[in-house]
DNA sequence: TTGTAAATCGTAATGATTATGAATTAGAAA
DNA sequence: TTTCTAATTCATAATCATTACGATTTACAA
């Protein structure tokens, strides 16, 4: 997901264009890993010393809703990261010391729909957790 | 995991036998579910008008390093449930209407440990989400 | 029975998240 | 360009889960 993407589909469902949203999105497209709330918010006091936690959390979740953002919980906080490019259906490697990423393309539930007919499936969580190459 | 072997564990350990931990204990394997902090709180108030949080939390974290409970975040808040009998390493499809759990004898990682040779894996949650046959 | 470390109680602190009402602002319409 | 209005943000407080702490009680070994 690219910024200019976003911007598309802000318009497209009528949110408006401001000077907030831009540098939330700017962090994300800046640093490609996992942020929290409080990651953004300590960011964005120095340009924006009345920043609240309400315009974080509210733009977050927007942002998640029409999938700008993906989030995951990691030590129970919530935490976000830029949607993938990739148009099929992935899952994650998370680095615990950098929150970089690396995509999966491999899907347990590939093997086990079928093992499971009398279940109602609506959804899953495959994330692996460890250090990258970077990071070890 | 049933009673007599828990408490096995604690001994061994050096915890002592006390009222609280049995009933938590008790709830347990009563409600062979997930269950959360206040789930325990709200029941053992009856009893123990006096049952306070620290107690709670201290104990499910014994628990739960000691192996007699395993632990998941669901919706962002931390559920225990008795450490399956299952001698070996599987998953859990989870009803998110009644807490039960079915156990998923298949590990993605079995396929993708030696797709990451440059990577440190510290560990990885795999879970499905839905409802049980019952709850459908 | 007694001594002592462990456990619990009562309460408060913390930290993340959500809510609210007032003030401001983006963007469409005049 | 100016005006209008709903969307957005601000400032602050409330809520909720979790953790912390000093005082008190208790399990259990000696």
């Amino acid at each position: 997901m690219n910024i200019s993407k976003a911007w598309d589909l802000l318009k497209e469902k009528g949110y408006k264009k401001t000077d907030k949203r831009q540098q939330i999105l700017d962090l994300f497209e800046d640093n490609e890993r996992y942020l929290t709330a409080r990651d953004l918010l300590d960011v964005m006091k120095k340009d924006y010393p009345g920043m609240s936690y309400d315009t974080i959390y509210r733009n977050l979740s927007t942002f998640v809703e029409i999938g700008i953002l993906e989030e995951t919980e990691l030590s129970g906080e919530r935490h976000f990261r830029m949607q993938c490019e990739a148009d099929h259906h992935h899952h994650h490697f998370i680095c615990m010391d950098c929150g970089k990423i690396k995509e999966i393309h491999l899907c347990p539930m590939d093997l086990l729909e079928e093992k499971l007919p009398t279940y109602q499936i609506d959804s899953h969580k495959f994330e692996i957790y460890g250090k990258c190459p970077n990071c070890i």
